[in-house]
DNA sequence: AGGATAATGACAGCGACTGACAATTGACAA
DNA sequence: TTGTCAATTGTCAGTCGCTGTCATTATCCT
């Protein structure tokens, strides 16, 4: 069970696009994404079988599986790439940022490129309704949850270099990314649940979520925030 | 795919252990645990198979999933014990805590109890090393997560209950437990990657990540804290 | 003791996934 | 252009997780 994805932009090799076998793989790969979100959006996750997306592209089922080492991945595919592009913007940031700030104002600012990327591949509609599946499916949230871990993980090393702390003796880059990545998942969360879901709205949200991180934490919730 | 454990105690159904048959049902369902958990621990979980664990336990594979949904909830019985567990002994708490002051010291008070409970079914040794297990197996990690996120909402809402806010207008109470729970499982994770590991081992750690929330959150890393 | 009820075993079947090998297709040099 | 090599694909057989069904066995209750 591959925790990375094949084919894809490992660091230092570009996504070279050069000669009609790459492109041909890519199409085949973005079909394999497309039409299986489409048949998870519409009949359920569960209830869609590999064969089901496997003849929808042409393709036999062993090919499905060169292309995702399981149903799981095609589900996750475009959600990992956000993560992907996240995960990348917070490392071209300005050093002065304080760590909170860094990984706020990321997030902040990517919506607009995210929404670029997504399309590249898939409706956006398709994937606001892709994310909406994910969450209702236990199979896919778990899958989702542990891939966010992985980008935890990598968030840790980062803020730790960041601030030239050791993430092996120092808790807290891990608490602190910790406690960020558990607020945004729960707002992502909540956000995918409303039926007006939209990135523009996803912004939001997730903006006054971490808003209230302080707050939440303070004793007294007598007041109104 | 069940998302709460069949044959135990549903609120207000007591688990009466009288009858033979009952009580038959208990050993099989323990025995069935204890001998997954240690076949998993000494082969691991992905090359273990369900034939396997029924054999080892005598009774055929149609019974092993009467008593499990799939071969994940065998491997995760006791820590979703223990997970209720906790959730119990939060509801139980007086009601003059500050929300973050009663989940802290919830899981600070237990730990003994806890031992004790998870005695009762397997040796604390063998679920210890079970921990382990589960960190390493994708799919168990991927499992345990949602399982954690069941119980976050659970919180949630005992959260509102406690202060009196509602938790569908009010974001505090889920910001406040998604912190939370993130930073106790940050801290479960690195504590069960230790090879010391041990309950008092986990009181310890979990109580440190706990008291860096406030710090790692503050824009200045540069202290030592 | 005996009938109702619950637990189990045996069996057949589906879907996810894998290894192996043969067939096809694009890349590249002669 | 053509022939060769390597990458991609299809086919097939097989394993494993999991489920429905039905006959069999074991407990419960009167």
């Amino acid at each position: 069970m591959a925790l990375t994805y094949r084919e894809y932009p490992e660091p230092g090799e570009e996504a070279t696009l050069t000669g009609l076998r790459e492109r041909k793989k890519q199409r085949t790969r973005d079909a394999l994404v497309v039409a299986a979100h489409e048949l998870f959006v519409t009949q359920g996750y569960e209830t869609t079988t590999v064969d089901q997306i496997a003849e929808a592209v042409d393709v036999s089922q062993r090919t499905f599986f060169r292309y995702f080492a399981n149903k799981e991945e095609v589900a996750l595919f475009v959600q990992d790439m956000v993560e992907r592009f996240y995960y990348e913007a917070v490392c071209a940031r300005p050093a002065g940022e304080a760590p909170l700030e860094c990984l706020r104002n990321t997030l902040d600012d990517i919506w607009d490129d995210v929404g670029a990327a997504v399309e590249e591949i898939t409706p956006i509609d398709l994937h606001l309704k892709m994310c909406q599946v994910i969450e209702m499916t236990p199979a896919l949230l778990a899958a989702r949850l542990r891939h966010s871990l992985l980008l935890e993980e990598k968030l840790v090393q980062e803020m730790a270099r960041r601030t030239g702390v050791d993430a092996d003796k120092d808790p807290r880059p891990r608490v602190l990314v910790a406690a960020f990545t558990g607020v945004t998942l729960t707002a992502s969360r909540q956000w995918s649940m409303r039926n007006d879901a939209s990135l523009a709205m996803a912004r939001e949200v997730t903006r006054d979520y971490l808003a209230q991180l302080g707050p939440a934490l303070c004793a007294d919730w007598t007041r109104q925030s």
